[in-house]
DNA sequence: CAGTGGTCTAGACCACTTA
DNA sequence: AAGTGGTCTAGACCACTGA
């Protein structure tokens, strides 16, 4: 097993370098790994030790394991990352996941401001690429979006002609870019008459506003998104154990 | 180990019988558990499979575990259940948690109505204690509660001279029942004359709902809770992962 | 010091998939 | 039938705690 300076447990180096290779694009989503026995005598451990590490991986949903098969890289394919991130749903009783479709989109490139600069941690005179879009739900628009990118991560993806629904699978196949954890901050908002007119609704109607931070695998910030939702008939819905 | 009807692994099994034990208050909060050893041989199996339904037990908070010392029932403190099931906090970049205290408080007792009934699960002639209470933050109040409870779980919680700063500590110590979850829904809504009354703001001013069912280690749904709170200089912040 | 949980190994057997 | 992950065991050694 490779050395490091800072004593860990040989699990949690294993765990380390098989995201890293997760990270690096060494390993690309939906491909095979290894096995596990052929990683442990790779890394000179036994197989309890990878199956450890492998076993951590599974429950971050970063690869997923079925059992004859083998272990793959997790996709953010459309349906699994629309669901990981969208928490939108229908209130209780039936608590039916809901299908967002695209409704208008804008898309820009420009120099960031300070907000942006500090919020993604960019310096320099960094430029970034700005998407604003509606969604519509039931045929109805719900969620308007305003999702700030560096320009540098997401080199061209201003010029795409259709942005698919669930942006963060491009990010991953078209960027290399695989969204680790997203930070939300939830508030309730007046609608301002760009909303109004976005949503069909009167100015002054109450809207949830998420403030969104996705953070990728390596750490770092690499979206900003700012989504406000009509939640006259659908509603945020989350678990906390 | 016990035998049961379908088929389970054994670690799974062991799982259930430690829930279990905690659940029905054979090991109460913040005893000590026996050992490994102990377990492993009283159930008959290894210590190597008692672990493992140990490490799942640690993973949901249900048990603490320190090396050297033991392990231990989980207690819903003061300080762990608010910052558990409390969300709120002040906006990057700080996003220092915040500790609300008490405003004003009201309790009564009396029949349950058809919507609660369905939300707790209530059968019969239900009788259930309702709490509205007002919690300040920087000595300004900032959210109102509504608290809905069975009254045959709780009884007599209606005699309780101060109720604690997190209630669910008291239902775990007073009434030997512990959350396991909470499922929220979040609205955006608009403040009504007394929201606005009880929070010193304008009617209309946009409020975030949270639409709560707290659900106890048996899976039965113990209360219901609706907060309305002012988000202009906090927010309910979470980390999707 | 004895007792606890934490790590690591080696090997057995099972269940499932694919060819 | 071969190869994969899933379960279970037994035993070794370590790190930490408290009497």
């Amino acid at each position: 097993m490779v050395s490091t300076p800072d004593f860990q447990p040989l699990y949690k180096q294993v765990y380390n370098v098989l995201v890293s290779r997760i990270a690096d694009g060494d390993w690309r989503p939906a491909k095979v790994l290894p096995s596990e026995q052929a990683l442990a005598s790779e890394l000179g451990v036994s197989q309890g030790t990878v199956r450890r590490a492998m076993d951590a991986l599974a429950a971050e949903n970063l690869i997923l394991r079925h059992q004859g098969r083998g272990s793959f890289v997790a996709e953010h394919t459309q349906e699994h990352a629309l669901f990981r991130f969208f928490r939108l749903s229908r209130p209780a009783p039936n608590h039916a996941r809901v299908t967002p479709t695209l409704g208008s989109e804008r898309i820009v490139r420009r120099p960031a401001n300070d907000k942006e600069r500090w919020k993604l941690a960019l310096r320099g005179k960094a430029e970034v690429v700005e998407i604003r879009r509606t969604r519509l739900i039931d045929e109805s628009p719900r969620v308007v979006e305003k999702i700030i990118l560096p320009h540098r991560l997401f080199h061209g993806i201003e010029k795409e002609k259709h942005l698919p629904n669930t942006l963060y699978s491009l990010y991953q196949e078209g960027f290399g870019i695989s969204i680790a954890v997203a930070k939300e901050e939830l508030r309730a908002v007046l609608a301002n008459k760009k909303d109004a007119a976005a949503l069909g609704i009167s100015a002054g109607t109450p809207l949830l506003q998420i403030d969104r931070i996705a953070v990728a695998l390596d750490g770092q910030p690499v979206e900003w998104r700012i989504s406000r939702c009509d939640t006259k008939d659908i509603v945020y819905a989350i678990e906390v154990k």
